[in-house]
Formats: C-alpha cells, structure tokens, sequence
RNA sequence: GGCGGCGUAGCUCAGCGGUAGAGCAGGGGAAUCAUAAUCCCUUGGUCGGCGGUUCAAAUCCGUCCGCCGCUACCA
C-alpha cells in the first residue's frame, strides 16, 4: 500500500478577486502533489474557498446580492484560477457547504463537551465605521481625550458577548510540539516569531460574534455565529470527512503540509493545532510560509496599476513558464519581486536556450542521422558515464530540496545537469564524429537522450504539458513516466516523431 | 520599546573557523549540430563600519550604522 501524503493550500478568501499570490500558492502545491504523485505517494491535493464573515457580508451587499451569491461568484472565479494554472486538487471545498456546517458544529460540539469553550464578553476599542475593533496601543488620543482609529475613525469602548475557546491552557503543550517536531512550523524565521509569541504567552481567544450573521450557526445559541478562523481552519478536516473518523479519506488525517501564506501563519501554527489537541484530533505535521511578491519592486496595489494578474501572464507567456518562473526565481519562504524582465530572461535563457535547444540540437542530430531511431548505448567513456551518474542522481537531489520546500534550489539541481549536458555534446561534437567515428556519435547521443530524459522526468511536476511533449520527443510512453521507471531504460530501435521545440524564445515585440 | 532576521562581485544569492564562490550582466576566443542557441577563458569584491577572541574570522563575541519581520483575535 502506497504512504499518504495529504496537502492543502489555504482556503482563499472570497472578499476579492484571484491574484499572483493565491496562484503562488497553489502552484507551489500543486508542483508538490505532482512530485509525490510521481515518487509514489497517495496524495490527497485540497484548494478552496473561504466564504463566511463579515467583509463578505458587507461585500455582497455592495454587490447589491445576497452573500451566498456573491460567494458562489468568487468561488467559480477562483475554482477556474485553480483550472488556468494547471492545479491538480482532489477537492475543492467550500466553507458554505452542508459537510463543513455540520463538521465545524461537531468540532465545536466537541470542544464544548470537553469544556474547552465557555461564554464571556469580548470587550474593546471598536470603530462602527470601519466595523473593527482596535488595541489600545493603534489609537491616537485626541486633545478632547477620545481616540481615534488608525483610519481616522472614532472609536467607542464596546462590550459583545462571546464565546471563548481557552488557547492559554495550551502553550506548555504546543511548545512541547515544537520542540518535539522541529520541523512542524517553517521557514526558521517564521518559526522563531511563532515560539517567541507563544512563550510570551497565550490568552484565550474569542471564537463567535453576534455583530452579524453570514456564518455557521453557534449550537444551542443561535445568536452567535462562529467566528473567522475556527470556522476556516476546520476545512481540512470536513474535506476527510470529519466527523465521520470512519469516512475513507480520514486516513489522511493528519495532513502532512500546509502550505500558507506568511500573514497566516499564526493561525495555522498556534491556533489551529491548539483547537485540534483540545478537541482530542491529531495535529498536521507541518506547516510551512511563504512571502508575498512585490511588482517591479513596488507593492501591488490597483492604484499604482501594477497587480499582477495569474491569468493574464499565463495567456501570455504559457502556462508552464510561468509555473518555472514563480518558483525558480525567488527562494521560497522569502518575499520575491515580480519583474517582467526576468521572467523573460529565465524563459529565454534557462528554458528556451539551455534546456529547449539542448533537445533540439539532440533530437535533430537524431533524426537526420540515425533515421529517426533511438540509438543504443555503446562502449562508455568516463565523461559519459559521469553524465549519466548526474541523470541517475537527479531524482534524490531534488527530492531532499523539495523536502525542504527548497523549489529553487531543486530547480537549480536540474539546470547543474543541463548545463552539463551543454558542455559535454560541444566537448563530445557528435556532429563531427558522424564522420569519423560512427558508432561513438550513436553512444553519445544515447547518452544525451538519457540525460534529457532524466530531467523531464523530473520536472514534470513543475512544467507538466511541456515536459509531456519533450518525454513524447524522447519516446517514451505514457505509462513510463513515473520516478521508478527511470531505472528502466529505454530500449533502442524505438522510432522518434520528428524534433520539435518546447521552448520557443520570447520576443518582445 | 521588546524579540528575531538580514547587509558578500553591477544584479540575484550560496558559503557560516583554514588562502573569497555560483548564475545573470560585462570582456576575449572557439565552434557552427541547434530555437543567432552552445562551449572555453576572463574582468570584477578591504565579505556594512569599528573593536575583540583565535595560530587562523564573511564565518565566533561585542558594539555602531542601514534595511526588514513579529509584537493576539484585521483571509
């Protein structure tokens, strides 16, 4: 029986349209669900949408909808992202479902029975016009001694009743999970902020409002609504059927990623296995951030007119330069910025030049000298045999990167490979032993073909239909394209198509 | 204010105790199978400043300067 390997990206938030980050993220779990998929894991792949709350709310009534159609409309918007960038989810869950009321009711059923909830007030600055509430320390005091918002917006001091979830009996018990599982928040940075904020010590949190009512229903107490993150976070859990622990899929309970962006970490870090051990549930077994994307080194802002649309660069540049792209550039974890620029310059040179004409100058050496049939390997030199231990290794060399969430720097894996492979046909010139030296030219191109093969195999996860084309040029089958396979090498006298680019050059025009 | 991170070639970054590295950009040469793509060689840095520990410091410690993150209920 294969492992399990359970993923998720956050569940976005349906208050606005789909933008470059929640395509960063998806596709960065996409690329892992791939690679898994490929390595020989059962991978269950989860995306979808958050659609409860007060901005929400407020939102469809801006619209002028009622909130569940205006959050069927951004959903669809965001499941078609999911199909434009080449997302490969199992599910898509969406928070207004039957199966996520009825799995946050229980898990709320079950912190209550188990004391974890008790009702109180939640108390505070709060500023009616911007519908928040503020802390002392954001106010500006006034000459007449009131306070104003950081947005400029009178505040009153308000009292709401509220149910509240004991997060302060939690620390010891969530700073022995991260001491005991070193790896359970990343990237370091992020982790440092998480310990130091739990060890500064945790007071409960509020987990219901009555201050409006597009949420899930309290039980037993029909005026509350369950508030934002008790609500989000349960997602992962109702998608394995939660509260049926014997549905099928909750075997891949605990999830081993979740791939969230740096401004949740928090939630998902501290809250949400807080909620899970209190609830008496197994906690995931990672959790891991990524940064935000500026745009030509600003922030994106619609002012500014610099936001960068998924969509857009895709109908542009191709589905799968731009997947490369995102996560060749920046290493992940960190903040990266998005320029036009060196997008091109990584499709040009890394994809078109390096590896696209590597294959084919190849494949054309190929076709119009050995008619077109995958020649066989010969007596090996030690340059090939070096080659080819390169190919052999790739796989391993990428997979302790991608463990890491190192994408860059597994990609960099890859490129160390088709530069050598740049190196060795100049230094090998099958072009000129075609007439000295026959048999030599057919061993060295075979050489090449396994070395070409190797790498689009291994970044299949990353640029699916372009390595599909590139592994079809090579001959080899459908069903061979799995990590394992490579062990099997391709027989010779298979019949080629004829060369034709992967990559072609961008110019701009 | 408190806690943490970062500052290394023009650019993006790796190195984290033992004679400064990669990719891109720049310069020179070779080759012409290939998407005018490729290969080889090469210019370039007092590793933010100052002090200390050490036989030896980008690498450890202190301090200063400059950026950045976190500092609770705001996806």
């Amino acid at each position: 029986m294969k492992p399990t390997f359970y993923i998720t990206t956050p569940i976005y938030y349906v208050n606005g349209a789909p933008h470059i980050g929640h395509a960063y993220t998806s596709i960065a779990a996409d690329v892992l669900a791939r690679w898994k998929r490929l390595d020989g894991f059962d991978v269950f792949f989860l995306t979808g949408t958050d659609e409860h709350g007060q901005k929400v709310e407020k939102a469809a009534e801006a619209a002028g909808v009622a909130p569940q159609v205006f959050a069927d409309r951004v959903s669809a918007d965001f499941r078609d992202m999911a199909v434009q960038m080449g997302i490969t989810n199992d599910d898509f869950i969406r928070t207004t479902e039957e199966r996520h009321r009825r799995s946050c009711t229980a898990l709320w059923q079950r912190l209550a029975d188990r004391g974890q909830i008790y009702l109180d007030a939640y108390e505070g600055w709060y500023a009616v016009r911007d519908e928040a509430f503020y802390g002392e320390d954001e106010l500006a005091k006034q000459p007449d001694g009131s306070f104003l918002a950081p947005t400029g917006a009178p505040v009153e001091w308000v009292r709401e009743p509220s149910y509240f979830f004991k997060l302060s009996a939690w620390g010891d018990k969530l700073l022995e999970l991260y001491e005991s599982h070193p790896d359970f928040v990343g990237p370091m940075a992020r982790r440092n902020e998480v310990l130091s904020f739990v060890k500064a010590g945790l007071t409960d949190i509020s987990i219901s409002r009555t201050s409006f009512s597009w949420g899930i229903k309290v039980p037993g107490d029909e005026t509350h609504v369950m508030y934002v993150w008790l609500d989000a976070l349960t997602n992962y859990i109702t998608a394995m059927g939660y509260p049926d622990e014997n549905a099928e899929k909750w075997r891949y309970w605990p999830a081993d990623l979740h791939l969230v962006g740096k401004e949740i970490v928090r939630f998902h870090a501290i809250f949400w296995p807080a909620f899970l051990m209190a609830a008496g549930l197994p906690v995931p077994k990672r959790v891991y951030s990524h940064g935000w994307w500026t745009s030509e080194g600003e922030k994106m802002s619609k002012s500014i007119g610099n936001v960068i649309d998924p969509r857009a660069l895709v109908e542009e540049f191709g589905l799968d330069a731009v997947r490369f792209f995102l996560l060749r550039e920046v290493p992940f974890g960190g903040d990266g910025d998005f320029k036009r620029k060196a997008l091109i310059s990584r499709l040009n040179v890394e994809l078109a030049n390096d590896l696209g004409n590597l294959a084919q100058r190849s494949l054309s050496l190929i076709a119009k000298n050995c008619g077109g049939v995958l020649p066989g390997l010969g007596e090996t030199t030690e340059d090939d045999q070096n080659l080819l231990a390169g190919a052999d290794a790739l796989t391993g060399e990428m997979r302790a990167k991608l463990d890491r969430l190192a994408f860059s720097e597994a990609l960099e894996e890859a490129w160390k490979l088709i530069r050598a492979g740049n190196g060795y046909i100049d230094r090998q010139a099958p072009w000129a032993l075609r007439k000295t030296d026959f048999p030599r030219m057919e061993t060295v191109l075979r050489v090449l073909v396994d070395l070409l093969r190797a790498v689009a195999t291994n970044l299949r996860p990353f640029m699916p239909a372009s390595m599909g084309k590139m592994l079809d040029q090579l001959g080899v089958s459908a069903e061979a394209r799995g990590f394992a396979d490579l062990a099997q090498k391709l027989p010779a006298g298979v019949a080629l198509p004829a060369p034709q680019g992967v990559f072609p050059r961008f110019v701009e025009e």
